[in-house]
DNA sequence: TTGGATATACGATAGTTATCGTACTATATT
DNA sequence: AATATAGTACGATAACTATCGTATATCCAA
């Protein structure tokens, strides 16, 4: 198990602009994070540069403007987070945090029916 | 809505033990620390005189031994742990968090017809 | 080819967390 | 009363995060 670096909460709005809109410049993303706060553009290049020294980015410098991308795929990312949140914040009971989860939050009926259908899934075996 | 002080990790091990134990002194959280790792006495003290501060615990200091507990029920802090994790890391996607704990974390029989009847409760709304 | 726009590099900083050493204080025992 | 014991208070620190200013490099257009 390679050592799992967690982004902070500032590094992982910069990982999901990056996941979903794929390798991107730094004015790029920039941009995208300024449309919920005020970010200075040497914040984020500074931010980015971290990232890629803890491993957590990787980038293409052959053009001016570098290009960066996010090194772990999202659901990797969320699932060892996710572990870590459970441990710490339910103690371990990802089953209390599923139920919270359901319900506290609202739900469409797609979502429901898939939910449904993976837990009949897991009764089977 | 009153300001939501995040507890830190470290924090929240100590809450727990509260939650758990009830009113304790910080000798005794202490020593329940220890039982995971090496702590120092004024370590933990410290530690529970910042939560005090920040306004995470409340304190009995009639006796020498100070009786520290927390201010905030369980559910209640999990809740907004809870909401603030599915924000950063699921981008607010509660279910989304609930599949992939559900598909990559056991749940005994009980646990999984709970979910269920909850599910079919949601379904009749 | 020179200036302006835009890029990266990097040092500095303020705030926070976890940790500990040391000082001080209250109780209990002799 | 004197002293050992066990407690709290508090300052200092190292590590880390988020932020910015400034220096420097590169490209392009007039």
């Amino acid at each position: 198990m390679n050592e799992f670096i967690k982004p902070t909460e500032a590094e992982l709005e910069i990982l999901h602009i990056l996941w979903g809109n794929g390798p991107s410049s730094v004015r790029f993303v920039n941009e995208k994070l300024c449309e919920n706060r005020e970010v200075g553009y040497t914040t984020s290049l500074k931010m980015m540069q971290v990232m890629y020294d803890k491993g957590l980015l990787s980038r293409d410098d052959t053009s001016r403007s570098h290009v960066y991308e996010a090194v772990y795929r999202q659901e990797e990312t969320q699932q060892k987070l996710l572990n870590q949140f459970v441990n710490t914040a339910f103690k371990g009971s990802a089953m209390q945090l599923v139920m919270q989860a359901l319900g506290n939050h609202t739900a469409s009926d797609d979502e429901l029916a898939e939910i449904k259908a993976m837990i009949e899934k897991m009764e089977n075996k």
